[in-house]
DNA sequence: TTAAAAGTTTAGACTCATCTAAATTATATG
DNA sequence: CATATAATTTAGATGAGTCTAAACTTTTAA
């Protein structure tokens, strides 16, 4: 009933969903490179299912349902990164490849098992949240890109994109990992390189690398952390 | 190119190549549980691939090409087995079904990991032998059924088919499990069940469990190893 | 030695996921 | 506000893998 195929349609709409555009079928045939048509014809197959609503020329929203599927899939694969970085020992560029095909094919039982070995553990070796078991999902505030991060304010990289091998490469080799405390120093203007500072070196990085880094003000995120500590 | 479909008829092939008798579409058809059409469809397919050797109404061989990748799928199937068991802590009665769908998905690169941290085993957990990386399968010499064995006889068990969960659970709960060493005391005549003993314990059970386990007479095996030696 | 039974292949159809090309609808611009 | 452009859907085709029913070959056994 639920087809590899269709998990990958359901996670991309998720993804898409998380910006602020309308996810439109050319949003989606351009993430999981398609055509137009084919994915027209898949997403009328899925709105049959109830797991999508669409209105045909504007748009498709997941339903509950679709949703729940969807985040059980990334689940998986984000388990299934850190599972294989952590005990098979894959290096972090080439986990998200291999992901991609396992999430497909993980039953529930093993999903616990690589859990319960890994610790439950709230990250993904990128450091994308792993939804809980029963589908909660931590929303990250104030993320922004490290090419959109203002020069001079001290940042803390939430996650990297995990699709670009040779990126991860080049991340890996800085130092630029989820958790690691960063500033710009200085960008050159014109959608230009960027100066940065990762504890005591000081790198010249490309805004396409840039764009792939997620961080968070530091202040900010202790203010954050206060205003949960105060609710509690 | 090779899909997990023709992974599958290559290990089906492969497994029916092992018998006495000749490979027939309709053999593998049983295995496989498909129509008979089906697999003679498929196997005209592999016949063209150059995996299969067919003759028209009169069976089917790998050629080197389809064996080598059978080879590989079992390789997969049972380091898998072992993993799901070993590092993840299935039961034993399990891992096959889960296996079935991961031999398909495995990376040559997680197949090596998962190599190296069982430690290079020989084995997997129903007791048939794990292909070398290269392709090299351990034979069983002497390997009769449960069922077949003599009366009396000092037997040890070589491996026990991992098809079918509930007598494999049986199994479990008697300790016939690969290495153990056990004897038969008495034979139902007429194909009914058996007496044996299991250590110091006493069992009766169904022809059918006796079927799936595969023994070797303790006198013959040390004969074998005494050879080996003397070659070595 | 030949006819019935058993086994195998062929013919034709179906579903899933995909494509290209054509038609339709929405949007942007003069 | 009318039309040109862009986005989307429909139409029709394809390949993989499967099925049932019919045709054909081989084997069995009268
Ligand atoms: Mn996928
Ligand atoms: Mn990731
Ligand atoms: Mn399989
Ligand atoms: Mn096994």
């Amino acid at each position: 009933m639920i087809s590899p195929t269709i998990e990958d349609y359901l996670k991309a709409i998720f993804k898409l969903q998380k910006g602020k555009e309308k996810v439109t079928t050319s949003s989606i045939a351009e993430r999981l490179q398609l055509s137009n048509a084919t994915v027209t014809s898949m997403i009328k197959k899925l709105a049959k299912q109830k797991l999508v609503k669409h209105v045909s020329y504007h748009g498709v929203v997941l339903t509950e349902g679709g949703e729940k599927i969807a985040v059980k899939v990334i689940r998986r694969h984000r388990l299934v990164e850190l599972f294989l970085k952590e005990i098979l020992e894959l290096e972090w560029d080439k986990v998200h490849d291999e992901a991609e095909q396992l999430e497909h094919y993980i039953s529930d039982e093993i999903m616990d098992s690589i859990d319960r070995v890994l610790g439950y553990p709230k990250a993904d070796p990128h450091g994308d949240p792993i939804p809980t078991r029963s589908g909660d999902i931590e929303k990250v505030e104030d993320n922004y890109t490290l090419a959109e991060a203002e020069v001079g304010k001290k940042l803390v990289i939430n996650s990297v994109s995990d699709g670009d091998p040779n990126k991860l490469r080049f991340m890996f080799k800085l130092g630029l990992l989820p958790g690691v405390s960063i500033s710009i120093k200085n960008k050159t203007p014109f959608e230009g390189d960027l100066d940065i500072k990762v504890g005591s070196s000081h790198y010249h990085i490309p805004l396409a690398v840039a764009k792939k880094i997620y961080v968070t003000q530091i202040e900010r995120r202790l203010k954050e952390e206060e205003k949960k500590h105060l609710t509690v």
